[in-house]
RNA sequence: GCCGCGAUAGCUCAGUUGGUAGAGCGCAUCCAUGGUAAGGAUGAGGUCUCGGGUUCAAAUCCCGAUCGUGGCUCCA
């Protein structure tokens, strides 16, 4: 960590003083843990009934610019740590006593989903804790392991920028504290280069650029979470979705298709019911008992096709893919434009294979991540997701570990960046979780790779060896584009709308100068209709339309280029009279003779 | 699910201390036949998200629901 560094320190001061300020106000204020992040920090504060809002922010900025000027410097106490637990109940800061009650328990905090290094105090290797120190700035002190700045007078620039709820140590059954998150910068222009950052994101934001270019709706009369796609938006999630079955169908992968119901038994055998029961959409059966859910998604109903015959060693491995709405009864608070729904297509795929086979299965399925995902000019690192010791997880340990290794182990084959992470793996396997980093830097989790030792089993899938003895056979879970819905999100975001020419629902609009040129627009519309593109997706016909209203040239330039359509065509009198045309894209203006059309359309 | 914040025309938004609504864009009609980011005129369009309550009177204040949104938690 770089907390050394000295915007790091300023960063750690100004949440004291941003404490101190609070204290200032709400007297009453009970703080919990206020940690650097990012591009500054945040502060967990419990104000009993009272809610800070953002009409407060100016009070508490004025406050603590008044600390500021003040000038006092941080001074380091160090308290034995019985002294520090009365302290803590002397001065009703029982979040704190919480805390130092555990680093007196066990030398460090005990919740592991919480670390010290979060929370900023002090811990030793040691298992018992003698003293721990304190900062103190004006009348205001802290438990804290610093290091701070000398003076409140050196603590950069800063912005209160919004307060949300946060539960106490990330908890659910925690009280809710208010978490106050400030931005804190070296240099005023930092600070305005973040805000400003932050205002191009919005900008592409894919729920602005979703209605803007039409691309999903929603209705109050469907619910929430669930988005119903127009034209425009249909066109993107079929060519993306082609892309997918397309690249995978290279790697052998074959279709399947199975209902979007099923009996909930199906879950209760795979392990799902009991770990996301309360998720699941569930369906009444007015003509038998039997119970049924909505499929929240597709590994078990696959591993149905496995199971419906006898398999040879000889037939693995078997590959099938199901490119499907799936539904989940997310909670409520967890939706939000299309990253999160509960109508999820995914382009799910599942391969069956013998434990010798798994390496080079892997090594395939990444390599269809990085074909997709270079096409779409977006770089990829994964993340090796572990089990942690918790009892989250079914099957074996040991079978854990070894299936730990073996991705890890395909992951380094295959020259990927990657990092590890304990406690994100599925319940039934590690993972290798696919980010992507946008145009503007931002990292997405996308594709996936699972492995999963629990299903075969549980399913009682079986293969017969070459010794005739019946074998498990190891399943591989993968989805490349992830859901379209979440793809789409990422994707409109990196592309700011701009999609590429082989995927924008409307890649060409012919834009003409006054009607005398129907005649000459026709047998350009001849030309494109023949035109289809092979690359990156296959058997993809030209999407075109034509703008000859009674509008103004500038008019007709300015929607199509509102609607980002990639190939703009103007056609006029002296187009027609000279045989060409004239193309505007984003890289400007040139004129193409009709005969070298269609190839330019080509390659574009 | 939890803690905040929000919802006014198709879209983006304005609406003063409570007195039943406005703009721009879009749309329609007409005029203009126009070569590179909005040609002009006229017009239509609103149960102010929904349901209660307070009040002589509610877009405005209160409660609830729905939907959205910033976080937390969760994510097969």
């Amino acid at each position: 960590m770089d907390e050394n560094n000295k915007l790091h320190m300023m960063r750690h001061s100004l949440a004291h003083i941003t404490a101190a300020a609070v204290q200032k106000n709400w007297p009453d204020a009970k703080f919990g843990v206020g940690p650097v992040i990012e591009n500054g920090f945040y502060y967990d504060i419990d104000l009993g009934d009272t809610k800070i809002s953002k009409v407060d922010f100016a009070k508490i900025e004025k406050s603590m610019r008044e600390i500021i000027k003040y000038g006092d410097d941080f001074e380091k106490i160090e308290l034995p740590i019985d002294k520090a637990i009365a302290w803590a109940k002397e001065n009703n800061q029982p979040y704190k006593e919480e805390l130092l009650n555990d680093l007196k328990r066990s030398g460090t905090t005990i919740a592991k989903d919480i670390n010290a290094e979060e929370l900023g105090i002090a811990t030793d290797d040691e298992s018992i804790i003698k003293n721990v120190t304190f900062y103190k700035n004006g009348n205001f002190m802290d438990l804290c392991r610093g290091p701070h700045i000398e003076n409140t007078k050196e603590v950069g620039v800063f912005k209160l920028m919004s307060v949300a709820g946060a539960y106490w140590r990330g908890k659910e059954t925690n009280p809710q504290m208010q978490r106050l998150y400030v931005a804190v910068f070296n240099t005023q222009k930092e600070l305005e280069d973040y805000i400003e950052t932050l205002e191009q994101a919005k900008l592409r934001d894919h729920r602005k650029l979703g209605k803007e270019l039409d691309i999903y709706t929603t209705s109050l009369l469907v619910g929430s979470g669930l988005p119903l796609f127009t034209p425009r938006g249909t066109i993107l999630r079929d060519i993306l979705s082609q892309y997918s079955n397309q690249i995978r169908i290279g790697y052998g992968f074959e279709k399947v298709w199975t209902p979007h119901i099923t009996k909930i038994d199906l879950y209760k055998k795979s392990g799902h019911w009991d770990k996301f029961g309360d998720e699941l959409f569930l369906v009444n059966s007015q003509e038998t008992d039997d119970k049924m859910a909505l499929k929240p998604m597709n590994c078990p109903h696959h591993s149905q096709i496995y199971a419906s015959c006898p398999r040879s060693y000889r037939d693995l491995p078997i590959r099938y893919l199901e490119t499907t709405t799936d539904y989940r009864d997310e909670k409520t608070g967890e939706l939000g434009g299309l990253d999160r729904v509960r109508s999820l297509t995914q382009d799910d795929s599942h391969v069956f294979c013998l434990p010798e086979q798994v390496e080079n299965e892997i090594s395939n399925l990444m390599a269809t991540a990085s074909e997709l995902y270079s096409t779409m000019k977006m770089k990829l690192r994964v993340r090796l997701s572990y089990r942690d010791d918790s009892n989250a997880y079914l099957g074996d340990k040991s079978l854990w570990e070894s299936a730990q290794a073996q991705l890890k182990a395909a992951v380094v084959l295959n020259k990927l960046e990657y990092f590890e992470q304990d406690g994100e793996a599925a319940f039934y396997g590690p993972k290798i979780d696919f980010m992507a980093t946008d145009a503007i830097g931002r990292e997405h989790q996308v594709a996936t790779v699972q492995l999963d030792f629990v299903q075969p089993s549980r399913f009682n899938l079986q293969y017969i060896d070459s010794e005739g003895n019946i074998q498990t056979p190891v399943m591989i879970h993968c989805a490349i584009l992830g859901s379209i819905e979440r793809f789409l999100s990422v994707f409109i975001e990196h592309t700011g709308g701009w999609f590429p020419f082989w995927v924008a629902p409307e890649q060409i609009r012919i834009l003409t100068i006054n009607n005398t040129v129907s005649d000459y627009v026709d047998e350009i519309k001849t030309i494109l209709n023949k035109v289809v593109l092979m690359k990156p997706v296959k058997y993809n016909e030209l999407r075109f339309t034509v703008d000859n209203r009674n509008e103004s040239l500038g008019k007709k330039i300015r929607e199509a280029t509102k609607w980002k359509v990639p190939v703009q065509i103007i056609i006029g009198q002296s187009d027609k009279d000279a045989r060409e045309v004239s193309i505007r894209t984003q890289n400007g203006e040139s004129k193409i003779k009709l005969d070298d059309l269609a190839e330019y359309i080509q390659n574009q």
